[in-house]
DNA sequence: TATTACGTTTACGTTAACGTAAAGATAGAA
DNA sequence: TTCTATCTTTACGTTAACGTAAACGTAATA
């Protein structure tokens, strides 16, 4: 039935996870899904949550701190000192990831290196000089 | 004394690591110090595999991923089938590196949009609207 | 000589992020 | 109504990456 929601196995297949990992995210506060009687209804909101969290996943960050990173989201925070903190925050935020971007440029210019050399030798092998 | 190597705790201070996160290391087969006696004596060498690893964990690579990107630095696979192997890895991890990229550029955008409107927020407070 | 600093091995403990299994409720199809 | 699918809760198990403690060896220093 179209309800505007998903059930939790219509994310687990979407997500390609287990449902339960939701029902864990549930848990651990960083999915609040309604209830239809004792069964979980997830809204397009929470789904967002959902890819939010396999992303920082695939960045290598702890669901803690991809809820951290969430939370900077949420524009709840309508007071003006908390504002305030929430651009320190986001400050942090970028600064953690740039430094993450010129991580991944050292290790990519670490592997062309030795693509390089690679090369070189096979093209030296290929030359037929020995 | 200098002997050119590194001592177990030279390695700690300087990476400010445990020691037993470098015995861990040895144990997993991530690092190989020549011993004198029963001390491990660890070189250049080691030192720069730590560096990998620790960098390989920065961007949330477990030992094993590290393990694997560290190998690719070691040319002692002369022969032009490994070599092409080889080759076809760096490929592989480069994709996944991008892939890292693009997914912290995408996170960047989402923290540039929250915090221009908390800037927007924020100086239509200070315009004293109310 | 006794203490301090540094090294060793062995082994049990811990946290995160789920996996897996048991036992049961509910709703639609055969 | 019985079966099948899908949901629920509860709870113990598992892996990675170390932490922590015990018990010991060695070497320089007070």
């Amino acid at each position: 039935m179209m309800t505007g929601h998903f059930s939790i196995s219509d994310l687990a297949k979407e997500f390609e996870i287990s449902t339960r990992t939701l029902r864990f995210y549930e848990e651990k506060g960083l999915l609040t899904p309604q209830r239809r009687g004792s069964t979980r209804l997830f809204s397009a909101a929470d789904r967002v949550r959902l890819k939010l969290i396999l992303r920082g996943k695939r960045l290598g960050f702890s669901l803690q701190e991809s809820r951290e990173i969430i939370d900077l989201y949420e524009p709840e925070t309508a007071n003006a000192r908390q504002l305030q903190l929430l651009l320190d925050k986001i400050q942090q935020k970028r600064e953690l990831l740039e430094n993450q971007k010129r991580e991944i440029d050292a290790m990519l210019r670490d592997l062309k290196r030795t693509e390089a050399s690679c090369l070189a030798a096979l093209t030296a092998d290929s030359d037929g000089k020995d």
